[in-house]
DNA sequence: CGCATTACCTAATACGCATTAACGAGCCGG
DNA sequence: CCGGCTCGTTAATGCGTATTAGGTAATGCG
């Protein structure tokens, strides 16, 4: 089964273009030092020593000049071909990275995906779910577009499961970011809700308030469920009630959340609300607005809570008591996970704690 | 010279790595649709009917279903190696591609490029300069790593010029987002200042101003030179002299652009300002607070036009009259122009159109 | 002086994909 | 019924670099 044959045919493509070549192989260099293109490999990579293989100094020295020399540049084709191992690791979101309309976009991960991604060596590629590019088609198959990297990341509250699990079934290096539990396997990066939602309302309480009421948006996300926790945890710990009408779960907030209803709920008892960030930031502009068209003043007669930070446009405004999530410092720990995963660490997640914000609209609530 | 001490000995690495393989092979996919390596290639590649080379319906099919039920995804590296496409484009931007100072970033031209990219079937890769990692080490080399994609928009002010012609001499495909003249044979996208410039001067001397003047900072990038050349210009196309003494040009345009010297040239009867827009935004700011702290009313007594947009933080105030770039279409355009180069096309640089800005700054000047 | 070390290098792979010469199988025409 | 087709597929390369088993002097040791 050898290369007995050798010799006979030689396709492949023409050996030589013509005239000189563009670029100088490590052959060439090699020709030029006198030594083998192995050698002259050993002395580029610096993995020579590192190995405990020897070189004298003459030789790298003779390598090194007849490099310069000859202007030689690795091809990066070749060398991650050779090292089986790409250096490319993929980013995926299931909209656009840069989207033209939302503002609030994945952008903040990035700052630190970036950063870290450059520190460990990786390059990055972006996958968007919209994108057909590259050789995978759309549709059924579409994640695996990834796979040409080493592995990958994950962003974004919507993911086809099925895929995913696919993914990390055959096992390929993958990290969520954001808490995702419901895929068997999947590692992720998170930011700690729970917590950080409990500080809040503890916050609240700790101002006066004992009847909060939390605006959440209709959508069974685990970022929403866990701030939903936190909020009812938080309730608990103040020896406040936690059952269900502390909450309200709308599916269009612009129409549930309305002035009436935020005057009834006020002349129900209740001092303080808070709403859970999401995409949209609706369940936020909702009960902004209908607070101010109820005509309550805020932090005066109500107080207001953002379960995160404000979308952009209302920056503007007065700052919300809530807390901010890390998003920068989420996406290098997902980079460092994934890092580890893909040199065959093992499946730890972990969540990032969110630092409180106290704002300016929560004070105590009114004595009447 | 042949193989025959083939058996002998057998290096390389590990054939497999333990358990089963992150990512499927060709030759996996040969193996499990039940033909050959090379038929797999020429099925996935497209190529088998361009060449002449017939593939029945039937191995056809057989092939698609393996590569899909495996999940098959091509080796950028080795497409690249054997001379082929990746469809992976590279971005370099020499400095962070996401900065936490938003301010100076490139997040515009990436969603035009990101949306082209996509609707030309290309991955992107982002190569960040600052990144000291990959197969390329920081400084000689850092540009090299881009040869693994099929070709590279680079995005940046400050750029190592040898080291981009040298890829530009080599022939691999580069587009420069931004004019850029010095770099021999680097084909750019730029902005066509020169014509915004103009318009927006003959909009002011439509509304009836005859005496203009150009706030410029002194910086001889092609971006300013080619404002004060569309201005210059505009003040010859309506008839008015285009002397040295109607740009202004300021080394701190805080400290030379005061209220006093605003009201002498008002005194003087100048009757509109018109500042260039930069990183930093400083004429714009200058004149602006000039302006108002002269108790000058605009657009009653002075009107002002910007070249370019406002800095973000200026946002909230009156629009400026003056001129948008295209920033995603700029992107566009340079994906498209790359596009066209790695299909082989040739270097041809393009100018994109800005789109004037009427704003709330201009009016017809007083008549006393 | 003979054998074990050490110090340096080279030969021979493999990496995953694209390409092409060559081969086997049907199909005609003579 | 055999040479010459066409059609479909495979075997055997090459791309440029990394890796590792071996080989060969030079040196050390008993």
């Amino acid at each position: 089964m050898t290369k007995e044959a050798a010799g006979r045919a030689r396709p492949g493509r023409t050996p030589v273009p013509a005239g000189r070549r563009a670029r100088p192989r490590q052959a060439e260099v090699a020709r030029l030092a006198g030594v083998s293109q192995a050698t002259v490999s050993l002395v580029l990579s610096g993995r020579a020593t590192a190995t405990g293989r020897p070189i004298s100094e003459e030789t790298r020295k003779k390598v090194l000049d007849a490099a310069h020399s000859l202007g030689y540049v690795p091809d990066p084709a070749a060398s991650r071909l050779a090292a089986a191992r790409n250096n490319l690791l993929g980013v995926y979101s299931f909209t656009a990275t840069f989207p033209t309309d939302v503002r609030h976009s994945y952008y903040p991960f990035l700052v630190g995906v970036e950063q870290e991604a450059a520190a460990q060596g990786y390059d990055i590629v972006l996958f968007t779910g919209s994108s057909s590019g590259g050789a995978g088609a759309a549709g059924a198959g579409a994640l695996n577009r990834v796979r040409l990297a080493d592995g990958c990341l994950f962003l974004g509250r919507h993911v086809p499961v099925d895929e995913l699990h696919r993914l990390v079934a055959d096992g390929f290096p993958v990290v969520h970011v954001g808490r995702r539990d419901e895929v068997e396997g999947l590692a992720w990066v998170g930011a700690d809700y729970v917590s950080a939602g409990r500080e809040v309302v503890t916050a609240l309480t700790g101002l006066g308030h004992r009847r909060i009421l939390l605006v959440r948006e209709d959508d069974d996300a685990p970022a929403s469920t866990d701030r939903e926790r936190g909020f009812l945890d938080g309730l608990t710990a103040s020896g406040l009630p936690a059952g269900p009408n502390a909450v309200v779960r709308c599916g269009d907030p612009r129409r549930e959340v309305t002035a009436d209803r935020v005057r009834a709920w006020f002349a129900d008892g209740v001092t303080a609300f808070v709403a859970e960030e999401t995409d949209t930031g609706a369940a936020w502009r909702a009960l902004r607005s209908a607070v101010a068209e109820a005509g309550l003043s805020c932090p005066g007669q109500v107080s207001l809570a953002l379960l995160g930070s404000p979308p952009p446009d209302l920056a503007d405004g007065p700052v919300p008591m809530g807390f901010d999530i890390p998003r920068p410092a989420l996406g290098a720990e997902a980079v460092r996970l994934l890092a580890s995963r893909i040199g065959g660490g093992a499946v730890g997640s972990t969540l990032v704690a969110c630092t409180f914000r106290p704002g300016a609209t929560a004070g105590a609530p009114a004595t009447p």
